[in-house]
DNA sequence: CGCTGAAAATGACTGCCAGTCATTGACTGA
DNA sequence: TCAGTCAATGACTGGCAGTCATTTTCAGCG
């Protein structure tokens, strides 16, 4: 019988389901201020039953973030498989991120929340390495498209791209970061504050006569 | 009597010999993992005493990191004060900036979990506005200097201090960050890293001709 | 020197909440 | 119909932040 499927196909919706109810609930209230008992409700299940899908309260902000953040890396890969020419490649990247960043920009602070070392360090072990995983992978994608407009010789030569790709990243986290606490002190939408930052950051390291920062606004030459 | 006084004194020192055990306690096992049970034995006090000193758990961390941040602050304020050229006061400013980075980088991570929201709406109203007001601190005096290399000529033209500020105070915090995370994906020091960026975007926005990022490696033209 | 009142310190206690587990219920295949 | 498996339940436990009635300390005074 095609029972044990239709069971599994059940296990995954009803896991899906609570974590919808989760990430309404700690959007609407915060993540410590939602109790479990709260998330049972909301569910219309018995709090034992969550620990039948998920081993921890912080496990399940875990995987709401990393589903998060596996949205980028696929939107990266995407990028990386559909486009040849290097500069149109890092420009896209860069509308994607700030896609990216737009259709999650209310999950960011659960993002960044899931990321600090007090969240990481309650998670279930696969969990942690599904994350480690998943952030290095959207730096190593960001790597291989500076490498390639490196090869390209459109960046500065004594540019390490791994490294590169890392000051891109922190800046990018520490600018929506900035942009979430400050946002009385300016007038500015985080998004810009951070296309801004990538501008300055690509013109910086771009090869002479050359501006890849233009590539980000208008995906690239053709 | 000067026995008001000597109170007064009494009650500061056993408030700050409370936070130092507080800090040793937080960075050897981490914020969460300290209870005030185990913190009052290290001060050979009853725990309640603790809350005679502090409203909360929380008000002791931000208490440590608002001591920190105020450092930077009084290291910035102590530059602007002295120094005339605005091209290395910015230089300066950015070597206070490592320098304090390079003496507070064990605590990093604590001032990071502080302004998380997580902690900051536990914090007493006192804290968190003076939070607020510390964490502007910094940011407008490195705006102040900014302003004064625009006028000098030395930045290009369509630059707003302030936001430009804004932008380097966040990539730096971004940079600190994603080092601690990726410490194994790089052999690279965190302020190494916070100085390139630095040295990136102040390049970036340097008037044609000059290089302010060379200012900060030599403190300065004189 | 003892007395007194105020301030400081105490630690048993409370409430809350994440996480557990013995029990019950639902379904399946024989 | 029955046995066996798996999902669901919710009362319960343990641990911890924060409280508060009580005790201790001590300066100032007669």
């Amino acid at each position: 019988m095609g029972s044990t499927e239709r069971r599994e196909r059940e296990r995954d919706e009803r896991r899906r389901s609570i974590l919808t109810a989760a990430e309404g609930l700690f959007l609407e209230k915060g993540y410590s201020a939602v109790t479990l008992d709260e998330l049972a409700a909301h569910c219309e299940l018995a709090k034992g039953t969550l620990y039948l899908y998920f081993p921890s309260k912080a496990d399940m902000l875990g995987s709401i973030a990393l589903a998060t953040i596996q949205d980028l890396g696929d939107r990266f890969q995407r990028v990386l498989e559909t486009c040849q020419d290097p500069a149109s490649c890092l420009g896209q990247m860069g509308q994607q991120y700030m896609e990216y960043h737009h259709a999650t920009r209310e999950r960011s602070g659960l993002v960044e929340l899931a990321s600090s070392r007090a969240i990481q360090e309650q998670l279930s072990p696969e969990l942690q390495a599904a994350w480690g995983r998943e952030s290095g992978r959207s730096i190593t994608q960001l790597a291989q498209a500076l490498g390639g407009c490196r090869a390209a010789g459109l960046l500065v030569e004594d540019l390490d791209p791994l490294e590169f790709a890392l000051v891109l990243a922190g800046c990018s986290m520490g600018l929506i970061e900035i942009a979430g606490q400050c946002q009385g002190m300016l007038p500015l939408e985080p998004a810009q504050f951070v296309e801004r930052g990538w501008s300055l950051l690509l013109s910086a390291v771009s090869a002479p006569g050359v501006d890849l920062s233009r590539s980000m606004k208008d995906g690239g030459p053709e």
